[in-house]
RNA sequence: GGCGUGGUAGCUCAGUCGGUUAGAGCGUCGGAUUCAUAACCCGGAGGUCGGGGGUUCAAUUCCCCCCCACGCUACCA
């Protein structure tokens, strides 16, 4: 038994989205580290299910599919498959890849929230959404487009202003329109149900806090206290859209469940597919629950998840959560739309027989305490001075001088000396050392462990220097070439779990079966006598010019992205002079100025507008400090219609002249206009 | 703005419950060697442990302030 107390495995890794492909990102963060343990757990002979899947629902599928004239399920099939295949070539080692789509699931999910629902779990209310009545159904605020309050972009959706980046509420757009019909939509109540997490505080406070301190990552403990301590909301389980898992409840038409309340049962019905036996899994106590994320996804598996799991009753709870950090691309943030990612079926077929090589660089440099850099430099690097100098060069070395002198054979060892002794002794520890680290989801340094065991081999041969003695001392030679060769089996065995296509081979070279871990130390895996097999080459060098098409695909990619950047704002309709006219502008004076605070944009100005004095809050704090704009004389939009930010009423606006990049500049009167003076 | 995590050699990272010369891999320089994919093996150089204060006989390690990166979150007429 790996971990005391446990007799079985339930592992399972986030539901990579189904609107685009996999990238190295989800592979270090998540998938090839979730991989790397679960090989390890079968390898211990631990009863062990890995689930997978992909999350089809959600808006952004559905805006996806609005884009494209097709339905939400073609645009979840073309990536489902495609993610499937992607991760079966790379050697994930799902027992199952499902897929939020399938009956199996919208029946797990119905049935989760309808016990939920009707053990009063949930609370309900009526709230005010978008809600189009040309096509008689609400609008989620991804389903909302308008210009931004803050940078003014014209196509920033309702949750989201993708220019600038701002988080919005739909109500906040200026000129919202319905991105399905193009109507302007209109408000309307509508009634949701949440899941009171308020009331799971003390519980979670007690499990996490007090119950994992010592044993989940400082990044994910660290998260959840700040959740716990900021006060939990209660979060709404549903919403109005068509397209996902159906509430369950008689006249709820057109409303489903929240993406986030129906992925991560996602896991549970994966299993439920994958065997009748899915219970214990998922609700015996010893069995323990592993969810493999990336740092975005910490607060849902640590704290929602669980309390949706701990309302329900019969589910056991996270044992960890070993959340990454994230893998950035040559010194930027990966990302699906700029298209600056290292795509894995696009690797797979530009490296063909290298899934090894990219899992041991992403583990290697895994993201595990901090955001890292794959950089396609390090990529060679990690492949031509590691795997093949210290890996393939042993492996290599060991096997040509057997076949030199015994044609292949394995020969009978003599009298072992200090030396000899001293590295079977050191051969003994690394099993321990490396599982150890694999225990408590140490990665990197697991696999450094892994490669110190192929340096062992590499200085072992160089300081016995057999080829010297093959005409003096045939006994010796003996020796030291089968002790060669068994930690060549022996890291067939402790590099499975990293390097299971490299592993294989090594085994195929060598003539043997797989091990189980057990037997990771026995050191007598070759016998005497045993014919090896054909030998190849395990890892070969990676030249520059594959390394410069990549580098250039990268460059062009930069290029596009470049020269899409920052478009101009498109001219707007002309308008009368009477539109023109019902504008008053006037010259003003900024007495005052402040910071609001805990905002990091927004100033308190009070100006003289030569009519009156008044307060305005501008979101100008990025760019100016509040006291190099006293004194200044500006321009403002005097008849705005009053509004409230931050509890302080806005009179008004200024005129500011705002850069493509989102950067403002006053728009200031020449010299000799006075406060008041009107702007025509 | 609030909260969280991180900021240690050129690069990727360990480590320090405060204490002799701060470690590893890769890179770099030099040596040795030739079984091996010019690989392996040995050795050297390279760090005021993000910055500034404080506590202490002693701080990279504890405390405070600040800066930077990333995540969550608020706000941006």
């Amino acid at each position: 038994m790996i971990h005391p107390g446990f007799k079985r495995y339930t592992v399972t890794s986030a539901l990579p989205y189904a609107n685009g492909p996999i990238h190295i990102g989800h592979l270090a963060g998540v998938y090839v580290p979730a991989d790397i343990y679960v090989r390890f757990l079968r390898m211990n002979r631990e009863d062990v299910i890995f689930i997978g899947g992909s999350d089809e629902h959600g808006v952004p599928i559905t805006i996806k599919a609005l884009q494209q004239g097709v339905s939400p399920q073609v645009i979840v099939d073309r990536y489902h498959e495609m993610i499937k295949k992607s991760f079966r070539d790379f050697g994930i080692s799902f027992d199952i890849y499902s897929r939020t789509s399938n009956k199996i699931h919208h029946e797990t999910a119905s049935a989760f929230f309808r016990k939920l629902y009707d053990e009063g779990k949930f609370i309900d209310k009526v709230t005010q959404q978008f809600y189009d009545e040309k096509l008689g159904q609400f609008l989620a605020d991804r389903y909302i487009t308008g210009t931004c309050p803050h940078c003014g972009y014209d196509k920033a959706y309702g949750d989201q202003c993708e220019k600038c980046g701002t988080s919005l509420n739909a109500t906040d757009l200026i000129n919202p329109v319905s991105v399905l019909s193009g109507n302007v939509p209109v408000l309307r109540d509508t009634r949701h149900w949440f899941l009171p997490l308020n009331e799971y505080e003390p519980w979670l406070r007690e499990w996490i806090l007090e119950g994992h301190k010592d044993d989940w990552k400082p990044n994910v403990y660290g998260q959840c206290k700040s959740w716990i301590d900021l006060g939990l909301q209660p979060r709404a389980v549903t919403r109005d859209l068509d397209w996902g898992v159906k509430v369950p409840i008689e006249g709820t038409e057109g409303k489903v469940l929240y993406v986030w309340f129906d992925a991560p049962i996602g896991y549970i019905s994966a299993t439920r597919e994958l065997t009748p036996d899915w219970e214990k899994y998922w609700k015996d106590p010893e069995t323990k629950l592993v969810h493999f994320i990336g740092k975005d996804n910490i607060v849902f598996h640590c704290i929602i998840f669980p309390a949706m799991l701990k309302a329900e009753g019969t589910y056991i709870l996270p044992d960890n959560v070993p959340a990454n950090e994230f893998m950035n691309l040559e010194g930027d943030k990966i990302s699906t739309s700029r298209n600056w990612a290292v795509w894995l079926h696009e690797y797979l077929e530009s490296f063909p027989g290298k899934q090894d090589v990219l899992r041991y660089v992403l583990t290697a440099n895994g993201p595990e305490t901090k955001d890292n850099d794959f950089t396609w430099k390090d990529f060679q690097a990690k492949n031509n001075n590691e795997l093949v100098a210290i890996l393939g060069n042993f492996v290599n070395r060991t096997l040509v001088l057997t076949a030199k002198y015994y044609n292949g054979a394995v020969p009978e060892p003599g009298d072992l000396n200090a030396r000899d002794k001293e590295t079977l002794e050191e051969m003994k520890k690394f099993p321990g050392r490396i599982a150890g680290s694999l225990q408590v989801y140490r990665f990197r340094e697991a696999l450094a462990e892994m490669m110190n065991l192929a340096r062992l081999g590499n200085k072992y041969l160089t300081d016995n220097e057999p080829w010297k003695l093959a005409e003096t001392d045939p006994k010796r030679v003996a020796t030291i070439m089968n002790i060669s060769l068994q930690i060549c089996a022996q890291l067939s065995i402790v590099g499975e779990p990293f390097l299971p296509f490299s592993s294989e081979k090594i085994r195929r070279m060598l003539n043997i079966p797989s091990s189980v871990w057990a037997d990771a130390d026995k050191l007598d895996w070759l016998k005497p006598g045993h014919q090896t097999g054909k030998s190849e080459l395990l890892f070969e060098k990676i030249d520059d010019a594959a390394i410069e098409i990549q580098v250039r695909k990268l460059l062009d990619t930069k290029k596009i992205n470049e020269a899409m950047q920052a478009p101009l704002k498109p001219a707007k309709p002309l308008i009368g002079y009477e539109d023109f006219d019902k504008i008053d502008i006037r010259v003003a004076t900024i007495l005052e100025a402040e910071k609001v605070p805990k905002t990091s944009k927004l100033m308190k100005l009070k100006v003289d507008t030569g009519l009156d004095q008044r307060t305005l809050v501008a979101g100008i704090a990025e760019y100016y400090q509040p006291e190099e704009v006293v004194g200044r004389k500006i321009c403002i939009l005097a008849n705005l219609q009053s509004r409230k930010l931050k509890g302080i009423e806005s009179q008004g606006m200024i005129l500011m002249a705002e850069n493509p990049d989102g950067k403002l500049f006053f728009v200031l009167p020449s010299e000799g206009a006075g406060n008041g003076a009107d702007i025509k």
